[in-house]
RNA sequence: GGGCUAGUAGCUCAGUUGGUUAGAGCGCACCCCUGAUAAGGGUGAGGUCGGAGGUUCGAGUCCCCCCUGGCCCA
């Protein structure tokens, strides 16, 4: 019996393919990665489509520090699915990689492993230019080393870019451009120079942005302190009563260091103030803070004497506890009642509320401060040369100990930290640089802020929409731009010191130092006299040159550019300079950089040309681990990449990404990468099975064009090529929507229901059992081919690696499947076949349901005929195509029949080539039961040898 | 503390302007096939829609409050 069986399987047109079953992607995918270098296909697919509709892409940089992680591999995918469907659209889509170089991040690392190595002592001993050069050296290096290690890994990650020429913020034309962004600013009059209380980092002694620190808890010492007033009989006549000792004003704050720097109190104009004796002393808070302040006090006896408005209070004056001055009570709006007295502490130079307030009341902004956070001279002797954090003890035991404290408690508050050091940031008042965003440009008279204002009004599409209110937000909000920084590792800020302590930066200047970068590089700054710098700048045609300017007089200025400012060129730096297009149409990158790069690309675009550098934003979420909690290296729920690759390979990983709601967290888990793996594994079975039953099938593609191109309405063909132009059109619209997930789960659908559970088992029989070169068989496989032809163009995007494999599998080793256009499919297809997709349906179900039967139940389907009821006669002509998408033996359809019925064929003889029990079935001259379809293929295999 | 955002079957997600028994895929269970075979097919069981109120004839969908995450700020 096994032995006939054997035989029977010899006649038969089995599938046969070179395309494996297991992808084996880990081994495979960087021998692709190899070829498509090799081959050029970044520059040959440009080439091919010169001339082509543009869809204009821009990079965001990462930063050039570390291996990359899962959010990279995420940001990258996304980025690199976007420009290979534009590409398989038939649209020019150039894609110029990039990493941000310059920054604390890569100096802090490199200043501690020259620590760690011992070689900091010897640096520090170098004079300023030397020392700096030397960091600068060694961060270059260090930048270089993970540019190549990341290129390397987002190569490996089969992504399509010009790796050859990728935009690095420290080349010089890179610089050049980034000054002559500023140079622009400048010139407008937004750039300008203050002093002004900024988050400084003791540790690494330089102004930070907000997105250098990170928010963490602290305990600090909460002080309740008593100032006395200057004049008891003004504050008596505030209060309207007689008073018989000399009032305080007590105040709140958890930072006891800027009490040497506190030149006022604020009240709020409309709050209620009560006069108190507290334990028999004379104090002034708020009428509503009085229980709180009473019981942190532990105070024994609490009487109200009178009460008045803080607008009676401002203008007294009050003694400092220790220094020697005296002070105004002054009023401020964001005094609240929420905790402390509800009089606020006020020090300018050390909080931006307070510095406000200075302003306005024309108060220095006075800072004892230095850089290393110690006092300076201006401070009590018993402070002198302190730092900020060994000072809170002291100035709290000195309150004591002169009797002005009310009390202290520690309390655990969430304060800003330096993101690298991990050490807590002070506010401290410094000269720095600014853009202003509420200054009006030269040029129109708007500011920054309302530009942008406009321009995210309606002009940007977000993706997600609610990108627009976030964003609109945090422009609404946004304070001025400090760009300055106090570092070695970045782009000078091009400004000289005059003789006379005056600044020396007009727009000519900064354009002539920016043509000495773009030649000489950054380094020039270090390496140069201030006249080599300016070589190319004539006094004599600037117009803003100060009088009496003095070339050889001037010195070079240390700070450098916030790295934001640098990365936030790029649209000038990058797509203007290499006229890659600007406005570009899409900036794609996590949601964290509304505030980040998008908001500062749009600020210096709209200062130098007026309009936004994007026209579409999409953004998508953050990883978070199995919980839903938030990735970290420490925590230990982070995925390598690498690993992922070695595991699952770059195509799972990427049908990965595909499938994301990535406007959302992301969570991440292995599991969910070997569940994208079973999937994949799904896509490429389908895959396969069309590649292997076209093993024999030798016409060309003119004559395989013109056979599923001319297929019946109501035959299979018809059907799926219908199916597949459906999922051609909604999967192109669906990338073209950037709607990817939706092109993954169309794809995915397609494979899984149209082909494999439908398709590819009713085509089964004919392909194996037909004559091999029979019409049927053969139109059968050019749609096969034709659907293998779909998916591969389809899945380019998504599935780089294994679209091609199987490209080349259909079309030999030298096609690429990436080089590859979408081509209309279009097919006559019979209005009634939802009609018969119903009626499958019931037959599945009846059949089921006859399997269940009981132990006599029919249980192959082969074994079964039905009788399809068929009252408007309109399943008839589908009767073969339906009978095969049943897997029966046959299947007749008619309008006497009411229900569906299973006929019971296992009387019948069965063809033992096909397992069918058609009625044609009988007893052959060899003895074997054949089928008449079977016993002509017989015949003919015999025949053909 | 503020702005934005999310919380629907074990998992990943759909749920249109409020309207019949809340959908899909995966996974799971059971069955078939052994001529896609470290494959393929069929059937089925899973949900008080984060929680508490409210509006309404009717709420996953609208309003308010709360809880738990995420991003960005203070």
């Amino acid at each position: 019996m096994s032995e006939t069986k054997t035989n029977w399987k010899k006649t038969l047109n089995l599938p046969r393919t070179s395309f494996p079953m297991r992808a084996n992607l880990a081994q495979n995918e960087p021998a692709s990665v190899k070829r498509w270098l090799k081959e050029s296909l970044y520059d040959k697919v440009t080439e091919a489509r010169e001339g082509c509709e543009e869809f204009i892409f821009h990079d965001g940089p990462p930063y050039a520090n570390g291996s990359i992680h899962v959010g990279h591999l995420l940001n990258k995918v996304l980025k690199d699915i976007i420009v290979r469907s534009r590409l398989v659209a038939g649209k020019q889509c150039k894609f110029v990689p990039g990493w941000d170089c310059h920054g604390l991040p890569i100096e802090h690392k490199v200043m501690t492993e020259l620590a760690d190595s011992g070689k900091i002592e010897k640096l520090n001993s170098l004079d300023e230019s030397t020392r700096r050069m030397a960091i600068r050296r060694a961060c270059r290096q260090d930048a270089e080393k993970y540019i190549k290690l990341q290129r390397g890994q987002m190569q490996r990650l089969l992504t399509l870019a010009d790796y050859d020429n990728p935009y690095l913020t420290m080349n010089p034309r890179y610089e050049q451009r980034v000054v002559e962004t500023f140079a622009d600013l400048v010139m407008q009059g937004i750039v300008f120079r203050q002093l002004k209380p900024v988050h400084w980092s003791i540790a690494n002694e330089t102004a930070l942005a907000e997105a250098e620190l990170d928010y963490e808890d602290r305990t600090d010492p909460s002080v309740f302190v008593d100032f006395e007033a200057c004049d008891a009989a003004a504050v008596a006549a505030a209060f309207d009563v007689e008073v018989d000792q000399t009032p305080s004003f007590m105040i709140w704050t958890t930072t006891p260091w800027t009490l040497p720097a506190n030149l006022a109190i604020a009240v709020h104009d409309r709050l209620t103030y009560a006069l108190m004796r507290l334990d028999g002393a004379l104090t002034v808070v708020a009428e509503d803070r009085i229980d709180a302040v009473a019981a942190v006090g532990e105070t024994e006896s609490v009487e109200k004497l009178a009460t008045c408005k803080g607008s009676d209070l401002v203008g007294l004056t009050y003694r400092h506890p220790f220094c020697d001055r005296t002070s105004p009570v002054v009023s401020a709006e964001y005094v609240t009642l929420e905790d402390g007295t509800g009089l606020v502490h006020t020090a300018p130079g050390h909080g931006v509320e307070d510095y406000g307030t200075g302003l306005r009341e024309g108060m220095d902004i006075y800072c004892p401060v230095k850089g290393d956070g110690t006092y300076d001279e201006t401070v009590p002797d018993w402070l002198h040369g302190c730092s900020v954090w060994e000072a809170n003890p002291k100035v709290v035991e000195h309150l004591k100990a002169s009797g002005h404290l009310h009390a202290s408690k520690d309390i655990v508050h969430s304060y800003p930290h330096d993101g690298r050091s991990k050490t807590p940031v002070i506010f401290r008042a410094t000269e720095q640089w600014f853009i202003g965003v509420d200054r009006p440009l030269r040029d129109g008279g708007q500011t920054l802020r309302d530009m942008a204002m406009d321009a995210t009004r309606e002009s940007v599409d977000f993706v997600p929409e609610w990108g627009r209110n976030r964003m609109r937000g945090m422009l609404e909000s946004r304070p001025d731009w400090c760009i300055s920084r106090q570092r070695a590792w970045g782009l000078p800020i091009p400004a000289f010191s005059m003789p006379d302590g005056g600044v020396f930066m007009t727009a000519a200047s900064v354009r002539a130092v920016a043509h000495a970068f773009g030649e000489r590089g950054s380094d020039a700054w270090f390496n140069e006299e201030p006249s080599q710098l300016l070589s190319t700048y004539d006094p004599g045609s600037d117009p803003d040159a100060p009088d009496g300017l003095n070339l050889a007089a001037l010195e070079k200025m240390h700070d450098i550019f916030d790295v934001w400012f640098e990365s936030g060129s790029s649209w000038n730096a990058v797509m203007r300079a290499r006229e890659l297009g600007c406005p570009v149409d899409l900036y794609s990158e996590g949601s964290d950089q509304h505030r980040g790069w998008f908001q500062l690309s749009l600020l210096p675009a709209l200062g130098v040309t007026g309009q936004s550098p994007f026209r579409c934003l999409l953004t998508h979420g953050f990883m978070v681990d199995r919980h839903g909690r938030k990735m970290s290296k420490s925590g230990g729920n982070a995925l390598s990449v690498d690993d992922l690759l070695k595991d699952v390979g770059a195509d799972v990983c990427r049908w990965w990404v595909s499938g994301l709601a990535f406007e959302n967290d992301i969570r991440v888990d292995l599991e969910l990468f070997h569940l994208a793996g079973e999937s994949y594994r799904k896509v490429r079975n389908t895959i396969r099975f069309l590649l292997s039953n076209l093993d024999d099938l030798e016409c060309s593609s003119a004559e395989i064009h013109e056979l599923w191109s001319t297929v019946s309405p109501r035959s299979l063909e018809a059907w799926v090529l219908g199916e597949a132009g459906r999922l051609q059109t909604e999967v192109m619209e669906a990338y073209e929507q950037l709607e990817f997930r939706k092109a993954h789960l169309a794809i995915f659908d397609f494979c899984n229901e149209t082909l494999s559970a439908i398709y590819c088992v009713a085509v089964k029989d004919r392909l194996y059992c037909d004559q091999a070169n029979s019409e049927r068989r053969r139109r059968t496989q050019a749609t096969l081919h034709r659907l293998a032809e779909v998916l591969c163009r389809l899945t380019t995007p998504i599935l780089v690696h294994t679209a091609d494999e199987a490209w080349r599998a259909l079309h030999g080793d030298d096609a690429c499947v990436h080089l590859e256009v979408i081509q209309p499919l279009q097919v006559t297809v019979d209005k009634d076949w939802p009609l018969v997709m119903e009626a499958r349906e019931m037959v599945l179900k009846a059949l089921e349901e006859a399997r269940e039967a009981g132990k006599d139940g029919i249980e192959k389907s082969l074994d079964a005929g039905i009788l399809m009821p068929d009252p408007e006669d309109q399943l008839a002509p589908f009767a073969e195509a339906l009978e095969a998408m049943c897997e029966v033996s046959r299947l007749t359809c008619s309008k006497d029949y009411s229900e569906i019925k299973i006929e019971d064929l296992r009387a019948e003889p069965a063809c033992e080539r096909s397992w069918r029990r058609d009625q044609t079935v009988q007893a052959r001259e060899n003895g074997a039961m054949l089928s008449d379809r079977d016993w002509d293929a017989v015949q003919q295999s015999l025949s053909d040898g």
